[in-house]
RNA sequence: GGCAUCUUGGCCGAGUGGCUAGGCAGAGGUCUGCAAAACCUUCUACAGCGGUUCGAAUCCGCUAGAUGCCUCCA
């Protein structure tokens, strides 16, 4: 179903600064790219919330019935500790520290982060690809550069030289920043002397002899600069150029900036048609940062063992917190916010299992909604830079004709039913990526029958006015985390 | 210091020239043996000052405050 012919999509493009009309390169393709994590240490929840706002996108732009390769990489080489001559790659520092290989760093890593991946329900992407099964790639990227006469070579280490692409180009361009500003601010850091300019990045570094992570190249026998595994993976997979690259804001300047330049001096392009960036996750208020103590795991925050939160919260809670802000906006996590957003995510689920039980009747009397408005107007949040926020609100504040109809208020035939249920079904599970949880873990056959039974005791004990057994059923279900609601059509029962 | 972004009611969080966001909390109600849950109703806002405009939370300027990047970071 090739819906995209029926909507206009804006997206917001941090290279121009505002909302675009979303134009594929190719009609009805789209390729996207964005920076995964560096596999050093275990994922962090700011990852989590960069991926699943791009997961979220994924997800919309397949719905609307494009073809999406979706490029997500894993960085396993190359990232510096820092720029300085003396940088050490973050996988064998950490290797170093806690003697053993590389390859083990990554591999522990890598499957921790597709571990937290599929809890919150994340899509695979299309293609996966690694920095280290692609420095060939990255070698050849690199003499193109040299060839074109954006690169030097010094002590078998290779530079891209800034100064002279600004001479051409807008080195800046998406940052918007001045090369000049730039000199003027560019901090004095140690061990400097093989480039010509501080504003100078690498493409290639010479290993030093007790390195233990390097491969052989024309230059030296070294390490590829962190940049530059991304412009070798995105345009191998998705071309020269390509529709979308995305990641966190942190990463614009300078990983992004280079890339342009890196595309720019190889391939002699900007790479991406709509550059996205997504804005930082604090916690309490503050940045996410390991030196401060400001940090959660995510296996902490859902099992709830820290002491920064009451409880634990679901990945799917989690996930709707995360939903409920723009990814463009800073967003602060916070014990009272999830607690919030636990409320607004049981209420959602509710009104989905009312909604699967309504049963159609032969006209539509649905008051002054209408489910043709609601849907377009599920659309046109998502539309407007896939804006996650609005689209909860259509669906939260449209409940009441939801229970209008459970309550037999309004009325609905079967097409328009379908058409209802069918809506909020993509949107809250397919789009949102929200999961109905049931107790996981837990024999819900047994536990049902259990508390069925339960149920049955205390409706005879009241019906007999025995209140004290009643209460004490009731109770002491609750304090094993039961929660027992009574309804008109009887009792039911939610698991805390 | 430079560049950029942001400041919405008790809290979180959308919107962006005239028209209800939504959630949580609060208040009132329906239901109930009493509750809880659920549902219904309801309150309150656009940092300050000045300007543009018939009209600004929304555009422009200034002031104050917060944050991000400038060094690895999603």
């Amino acid at each position: 179903m090739e819906l995209y012919k029926n909507h206009e999509l804006s997206i917001y493009n941090s290279l121009t600064k505002q909302k675009e009309k979303f134009e594929p390169i190719t009609p009805g393709n789209v390729g996207m790219y964005v920076c995964g994590p560096t596999v050093y240490s275990n994922v962090h929840l700011g990852n989590v919330r960069t991926f699943m706002s791009f997961d979220m996108i994924f997800r919309y732009l397949k719905h609307l019935g494009y073809k999406v390769r979706y490029v997500r990489n894993i960085t396993d080489a190359g990232h510096l500790e820092n720029d300085a001559d003396a940088g050490e790659d973050k996988i064998s520092k950490k290797a170093r520290i806690e003697e053993i290989e590389p390859m083990e760093v990554v591999q522990r890593y890598t499957v921790d982060f597709h571990n937290m991946l599929n809890l919150f329900n994340f899509l695979p992407p299309s293609i996966e690809p690694t920095a280290t099964g692609h420095i060939i790639e990255q070698i050849e990227l690199i003499a193109t550069i040299i060839e074109n006469g954006f690169g030097y070579v010094v002590n078998g280490s290779v530079y891209f030289d800034v100064h002279k692409y600004n001479e051409t180009n807008d080195y800046g361009i998406l940052s918007k920043r001045k090369l000049e500003d730039l000199i003027h601010n560019t901090r004095a850091l140690d061990g400097q002397s093989d480039k010509k300019n501080p504003q100078d990045f690498a493409l290639w570094k010479r290993a030093e002899p007790q390195h233990i992570m390097k491969w052989p190249s024309p230059w030296s026998e070294g390490f590829p600069g962190w940049h530059l595994e991304c412009t070798a993976m995105s345009t191998k997979y998705l071309g020269n150029q390509f529709d979308i690259h995305g990641g966190g804001l942190d990463l614009k300047f300078p990983h992004h900036e280079c890339e342009i330049a890196q595309n720019q001096a190889a391939k002699g392009v900007s790479p991406v048609k709509y550059w996205m960036h997504t804005n930082m996750l604090e916690m309490n208020g503050q940045r996410m940062s390991k030196s401060t103590g400001n940090i959660i795991n995510p296996e902490q925050l859902l099992s709830g063992d820290n002491d920064k939160f009451d409880k634990g919260f679901s990945p799917s809670v989690i996930r709707f917190f995360m939903m409920q802000s723009s990814y463009k906006s800073v967003l602060d996590l916070t014990n009272d916010g999830l607690i919030a957003s636990e409320k607004g995510y049981n209420k959602l689920m509710e009104l989905i299992s009312l909604l699967d039980k309504i049963t159609p009747s032969s006209t539509t009397n649905t008051g002054d909604i209408s489910v043709e408005n609601l849907r377009n107007d599920c659309y046109a949040a998502m539309n407007d830079d896939f804006s996650t926020p609005m689209l909860i609100g259509t669906l939260m504040s449209n409940g009441k004709l939801i229970h209008g109809l459970s309550n037999g208020t309004y009325q609905i035939n079967e097409a328009d039913l379908t058409l209802l249920k069918e809506t909020y079904h993509s949107f809250v599970f397919d789009i949102l990526g929200l999961q109905q949880e049931t107790a996981a873990g837990l024999d819900t056959e047994k536990l049902n029958s259990t508390v069925s039974l339960l149920i049955e005791l205390r409706d005879n004990a009241r019906a007999n006015k025995d209140f004290a057994t009643s209460d004490r059923i009731r109770d002491q279900l609750l304090e094993a985390g039961i929660q027992l609601k009574d309804g008109k059509e009887g009792t039911t029962f939610s698991i805390n």
